[in-house]
DNA sequence: CGTAGGGTTACAA
DNA sequence: TTGTAACCCTACG
């Protein structure tokens, strides 16, 4: 709750003071809901607005914010009387009932004069009555004309007058009998100047003109008050109703100190009043005695009459009683004369006292009298004063209500006048708004009509020009018209509209001269030149195309002519120079010819000499046949011109050549020796070579079916080896198990020696490993040196003495391939082995899945992955064959005392080939899935 | 729900 | 301490 949460802004005051005068104070939802004000006041409710306007309009009003709610209701009960007579105002403050909106007075008189008027009724009413003097009192009427004879009144001054004779009647200042008005006796004493018994004239005039100076003293005040009032401020105003205020709180409490006063005076009066009635009584009955010894009456203290006073009364009674009846018996004259002296005398000096009391007591009486006018003078001058402060007080109460009534009137009178003033230059402001508006559109008006003024006078000549076109339309009818009849019959003279209607009825075939047929006709004609034209351009197109492509065939004509013209001449020239070849060579060749003949002829004879020499020889010739087809491989420089038998040419042609050479030399004889000697030569050659040639197919025969012989060795060797190498694992295996069942009971004390013992372990397989390796390969190199002796022995002769190393070579590359192949082999057992275990596993875990029974299954397992290790084992002593044959060469001398070697070639087995390896690989997989099958097993059954 | 009036309270002079 | 301005509460139609 913060102080001032959210303070109003100038702008949300503007638009609430806006909103006010728009709708109206009061209507704040509609303020709020106004979109003009709706965006600065968004965050207001419309108690908010309720609020600020009750917080401005206190402000604007000067009244303090305690003060303004007293004045309120006031306000609002005045709003609808404040053109009333202040009169009536008075009256409503009355409380009378009947008190309705008057017609105003005051409309002539000044502003000051309704308080002076009522004012002065008062005292016109009261002169009235003084002046008339009726006995019962006047009435309202005589009242009223005695009035309107004095003063000119204001209209409605009857019914003012009877109201303010009810108040007047109401009020106790006068007195209504039978529809009669007189003066009530307290201001009568006042009015009158009728002082019945004792009054002083000093004391008489003071309180009057006192309240004649009061009444004129306010009466003025108020007047200079309400001409103020009209000229001053709000505050100014406020102050003087506030003073007026505290003026009426005075006279209020002077006047109910009076009112005191006046009641204890009246208190006491009433007392005096009771005395003095007293009085009276016991003076009227001596009033005889009283009126004889007025004079005598001696004085005598009030208090002393008072003690006395009825006993003496009694006594008096009596005496009375008794002159009474001596005057009235008149028959007791003697005795009751002297009696009656005597008690005449008695009586005298009784009386003489008698007189003496009462002088004393009428002093008294007197004394008391006055006492008692003075209480009245007192008592009446109290009224008059209480009377006179009550006057001050009411008539201060009516002024301060008058005050305050007159300054809400004139509040509410601003407001409404602002509103309206306001509200009239809105209207203003529309008005003019409205004027500017009608001023626009009347020269918008005044546009529109001069525009229609020229498009009028521009319709009339179009008009003008209508009419004229109407007529020459009217000649074209005429003429089509006439027209028309001239072509149908006689020409009729008709009306204009006729001839219009009589054309308008027509056909459209009657006038449609190029119709159908002509226009279709003309169209067609139209699309056939266009036709045409586009088939000329098209013709004209080719036809350009056609003359560039005649050109550029004349062109290449003339090329081809040209060209054809240096061909023929070159045929030609050619021709001559083929036909002068041709004849030298034929001449040539008929000399060649000539030439091949004689040469042929010579030979012919020579061969049948030398057919006839060599019949003998022919057996020879025919067993050496495959030698001589062995020398025409190495001698592959033959002639092919002639063909003839195999045998026949081959002898020829072996015989040919030397014969060529023999013959080239020219002689025959010799050439014949020699060429026999070298013939023999060369059988001989032929002979030596062949027996080689033989010993060579034997030994190669040799050699193939001791390589056979050796290949199932191997084989045979192999599976043994393998054999041997299971069951070497096996063994292994078991020795193994062994020591880790020692191991494993002397653990604690071993540890280290345990690892040597591994290490020992794997030194030995690789000692056996190497082993075998070396026997084999001895083996292998045993027989192969042998094999290679043999063979150089049986080839005997020594001639070939280089051929060692290659056959070193060749041994080795035999060697090779004899490890590779053995290798391979084992390879091939072993991968058939380890297949074999990987169907047994496959086997087994499908059992496994299907079945789920978990009895055999581990020893299964155990099984396969024993024999998988066994496979390992054997595959890795295996394996370095195929290294050893390439990397030991040189290691193959030391044979046994190679225990370092050994391990070194353990550790150099680690870079064996890669089929090796895979096979390694493989089967430590199938170990390992094996391992894992088992752990699966051993988990289920868990 | 809208309006009016009375009352309360934080803040500033 | 008092006045002001904003807010809250309640009654009424």
């Amino acid at each position: 709750m913060g102080a001032p949460k959210q303070k109003w802004t100038a702008e949300e005051e503007a638009a609430l003071k806006a909103g006010v005068i728009k709708h109206g104070a009061g209507k704040w939802r509609t303020i709020l809901k106004d979109p003009e004000f709706s965006g600065v006041l968004y965050l207001r409710s419309n108690v908010d607005l309720k609020d600020k306007w009750r917080n401005m309009s206190v402000m604007v009003n000067g009244y303090g914010s305690r003060e303004k709610p007293k004045l309120a209701p006031k306000r609002v009960h005045h709003v609808h009387r404040q053109d009333e007579n202040l009169m009536s105002v008075v009256q409503s403050d009355e409380d009378i009932p009947d008190a309705k909106p008057l017609p105003v007075s005051s409309a002539a008189l000044p502003v000051v004069n309704p308080k002076r008027t009522t004012v002065r009724l008062d005292n016109l009413i009261m002169e009235a009555i003084t002046s008339l003097k009726e006995p019962g009192g006047s009435h309202k009427t005589a009242i009223a004309s005695y009035i309107e004879e004095q003063y000119w009144p204001p209209n409605d001054f009857k019914r003012i007058l009877s109201a303010k004779l009810k108040y007047l009647a109401a009020n106790g200042k006068l007195i209504k009998v039978k529809r009669k008005y007189r003066i009530a006796p307290t201001s009568a004493f006042a009015e009158r100047r009728v002082s019945p018994l004792f009054f002083e004239g000093r004391q008489r005039i003071s309180p009057k003109i006192e309240r004649d100076d009061f009444n004129i003293l306010t009466m003025s005040q108020i007047d200079l008050d309400l001409g103020k009032m009209r000229t001053m401020t709000a505050e100014q105003a406020a102050e003087v109703a506030a003073r007026a205020v505290a003026e009426a709180e005075a006279a209020i409490a002077v006047a109910e100190e009076a009112a005191r006063e006046a009641e204890t005076a009246e208190a006491d009066a009433e007392a005096a009043q009771a005395f003095a009635e007293a009085a009276m009584k016991t003076l009227k009955g001596r009033t005889a005695p009283k009126m004889l010894g007025s004079i005598l009456g001696g004085p005598s203290g009030r208090f002393e009459l008072d003690g006395k006073s009825q006993k003496e009364r009694d006594e008096l009674h009596k005496d009375i009683e008794q002159l009474c009846m001596q005057q009235a018996g008149p028959g007791y004259l003697a005795a009751a004369t002297r009696m009656h002296f005597q008690r005449t005398a008695g009586l005298v000096q009784e009386i003489e006292k008698l007189k003496r009391q009462l002088v004393a007591c009428t002093r008294d009486n007197l004394n008391l009298q006055e006492e008692l006018s003075e209480a009245y003078r007192i008592k009446t001058q109290l009224a008059e004063l209480h009377q006179a402060e009550a006057a001050k007080n009411m008539e201060a109460e009516k002024q301060v209500k008058f005050f305050q009534g007159c300054v809400a009137a004139a509040f509410a009178e601003r407001d409404t006048s602002i509103m309206e003033a306001e509200k009239a230059k809105e209207k203003e402001e529309s008005m003019s708004q409205k004027f500017n508006e009608i001023q626009q559109r009347l020269e918008v008006l005044n546009s529109d009509v001069l525009e229609q003024k020229r498009l009028n006078d521009a319709l009339e000549s179009d008009l003008v020009k209508q009419e004229e076109q109407i007529e020459t339309f009217k000649k074209v009818v005429n003429k089509f018209y006439e027209i028309r009849q001239y072509s149908l019959e006689g020409f009729e003279d008709t009306s204009w509209d006729d001839k219009c209607a009589c054309l308008l009825h027509d056909s459209e075939e009657m006038w449609s001269y190029n119709d159908a047929s002509t226009s279709k006709y003309i169209s067609a004609l139209e699309e056939e030149v266009e036709a045409l034209r586009n088939s000329l351009e098209k013709l004209q197109s080719k036809l350009q195309v056609g003359l560039e492509i005649e050109n550029h065939l004349k062109k290449k004509v003339r090329e081809l002519e040209m060209k054809q013209v240096l061909w023929n001449k070159m045929v030609t020239t050619r021709i001559e120079e083929l036909r002068r070849y041709h004849s030298q060579h034929r001449d040539q060749i008929t000399s060649l010819l000539g030439e091949e003949r004689s040469y042929l002829k010579s030979i012919i004879d020579l061969a049948e000499e030398k057919i006839k020499q060599f019949d003998v020889t022919r057996e020879q010739n025919l067993e050496l046949c495959r030698v001589v087809k062995l020398q025409e491989n190495k001698f592959g420089d033959l002639h092919t011109s002639t063909d003839a038998d195999s045998a026949l040419a081959s002898k020829r042609n072996d015989e040919g050549s030397p014969d060529i050479v023999a013959d080239k030399e020219g002689n025959l004889s010799e050439g014949l020796a020699q060429a026999l000697q070298e013939k023999v030569s060369a059988l001989l050659l032929l002979s030596q070579q062949e027996e080689r040639h033989l010993l060579e197919r034997n030994v190669c025969m040799a050699l193939q079916k001791k390589t056979e012989e050796l290949q199932r060795n191997l084989l045979q060797v192999t599976n043994e080896k393998v054999k041997v190498l299971m069951e070497l694992a096996q063994l292994k295996l078991e020795y193994q198990q062994l020591q880790e069942k020692v191991g494993s009971e002397i653990k604690q004390d071993f540890l280290c020696d345990n690892g040597e013992r591994r290490l020992s372990n794997h030194e030995r397989d690789g000692r056996i490993r190497n082993l075998l390796k070396r026997t084999y390969l001895r083996r292998w190199m045993g027989m192969l040196d042998s094999g290679n002796e043999a063979q150089t022995s049986k080839s005997g002769a020594g001639s070939f003495s280089g051929k060692r190393s290659t056959d070193m070579d060749f041994a080795r590359m035999k060697i090779e391939n004899a490890t590779l192949k053995e290798s391979m082999e084992s390879m091939d057992h072993l991968i058939s082995a380890i297949h074999r275990l990987r169907l047994a596993l496959l086997k087994v875990k499908e059992s496994d899945t299907r079945e789920g029974t978990v009895s055999g299954l581990p020893v299964a397992l155990d099984d396969i992955i024993s024999e998988a290790r066994l496979v390992k084992i054997a595959l890795g002593s295996s394996l370095p064959i195929s290294w050893s044959a390439e990397a030991d060469d040189a290691s193959i001398c030391e044979s046994f005392h190679n225990r370092l070697t050994d391990i070194y070639g353990e550790h150099s087995s680690e870079k064996i080939d890669p089929v090796s390896a895979a096979g390694f690989e493989m089967v430590e997989l199938l170990i390992l899935a094996g391992q894992i099958l088992k752990d699966n097993k051993t988990i289920k059954g868990s």
